[in-house]
DNA sequence: AGCATTAATCTCTTTTTTACATGAAAAATA
DNA sequence: TATTTTTCATGTAAAAAAGAGATTAATGCT
């Protein structure tokens, strides 16, 4: 068999992306998701997608349909599974590629994200979702919480200055326990990623916590190195 | 637009699946990778894959792949990543969902393996590979890692019945570095996933070592449960 | 019989994790 | 101005886990 034929006899997929949107708004983590506009299952919640097209890899399909509905770029975004049952899209044979993306809820353009009728819910607010972007969700929920442990990912849903109390409140949101103050303070000033600022936030409190702000450089080797952070 | 045309309008892709088959035998992790048969790049060293049908999921591609150049069925396979760049293959646009799976190599059908040019090589015995195919190892090699210490995976790579001094070599070889005997063993027998035999094996020592099985319902329920077995 | 080799156990030390209580700062209130 | 309230911030002791040393056990080999 020559080449020409070892590709041409191949049957061809249609591929989608699906993202997973995390955001952390108000001591709460939310998902973005949307209302489809297309039939089958028109007007029900779905995750936000997109084909993926022949001249862009799937990594540059999530990074565009992110784009496309929250206006930001140079995001976090993993990838987190490829879905690939012959039924799970009652439309038609779709692969779907699934991304997790954590964003600054504050930073991203919300008017465009309305126009798209996307939404930021809460998780325990997460309606019944089409196909088998409920499974999705849940799939990425543990993948996060599995990367919170090893890498210090937090600090991509926080605004650039934050208080410990804060980063406490998301690794709980994340985890759904609470935690000890003191020996959470002492763990994570202990990976010495966080530089301590003199200002203070007071919208919390009348003493004022002291804001943080990671070191990029600090953040980064960390990063790489995947060091454990177990809560 | 109306389902059809939304579906209709986007583009298809040709999506393969590939395989990391690690295995273990004589003390030494192995892989199984084959000699491609078809251009561009025949002959050259490569992963074992093929193309997703249109009637069979990713995951069944991969089973199919597996048994087809092994002879096994019902093994155990993970996903490890779907690899989407344009150019990744130079014969055309392919889409390829990569899975490692753990096997042992004792089980397996030889003849079937060398009839498709299929040759099991120790991790520094690895030649280049074509295409992202060296990247998928790494990566596979990485996910091993990591699952084998959340999940007591070792157990799918060794016979039935083994010693201690088996499953700790497995480790050493999975972390490329060698493990204290007996801390390693007040861990795993602390896990309580194992049965003690009364036989022992002799064949690396006089006194002999104990054969040990794992207790398949206790195996089980700490896969579920995702105890951590830090080495 | 004594030696060599790997297996198995026991114990002690060091390190890490967990649990827990109190004082400090700053603003609001009386 | 003193008192109260609220959250921030810190230290220490007990418990658990990991690491390392030393000893005993079983058995074939010289």
């Amino acid at each position: 068999m020559n080449a020409a034929s070892f590709y041409a006899k191949a049957p061809k997929h249609l591929v989608a992306v699906d993202c997973i949107i995390f955001g952390f708004d108000e001591g709460k983590l939310k998902l973005l998701i949307m209302q489809r506009k297309v039939a089958p299952m028109a007007g029900e919640w779905s995750l936000v997608g997109g084909f993926v097209q022949e001249d862009e890899s799937t990594n540059e399909a999530a990074a565009r349909v992110l784009e496309h509905t929250t206006g930001l770029d140079d995001i976090y975004m993993n990838q987190l599974h490829c879905y690939g049952d012959v039924n799970r899209d009652t439309g038609a044979r779709v692969i779907s590629v699934a991304y997790y993306a954590l964003i600054r809820i504050k930073n991203h353009d919300k008017p465009l994200a309305r126009e798209h009728g996307a939404h930021w819910l809460e998780l325990h607010e997460i309606p019944e979702l089409i196909f088998d972007h409920g499974k999705m969700i849940e799939d990425a929920l543990a993948a996060l919480r599995n990367n919170a442990q090893f890498h210090p990912i937090g600090f991509e849903l926080l605004p650039e200055k934050f208080t410990l109390s804060q980063l406490r409140s998301l690794y709980e949101e994340i985890y759904q326990k609470t935690l000890d103050k003191r020996n959470f303070r002492k763990k994570i000033l202990s990976l010495d990623v966080m530089e301590k600022l003199e200002e203070k936030d007071k919208t919390s409190s009348k003493k004022g916590a002291h804001l943080y702000r990671f070191d990029p450089e600090r953040y980064e080797a960390l990063k790489r190195k995947g060091l454990v952070f177990e809560i």
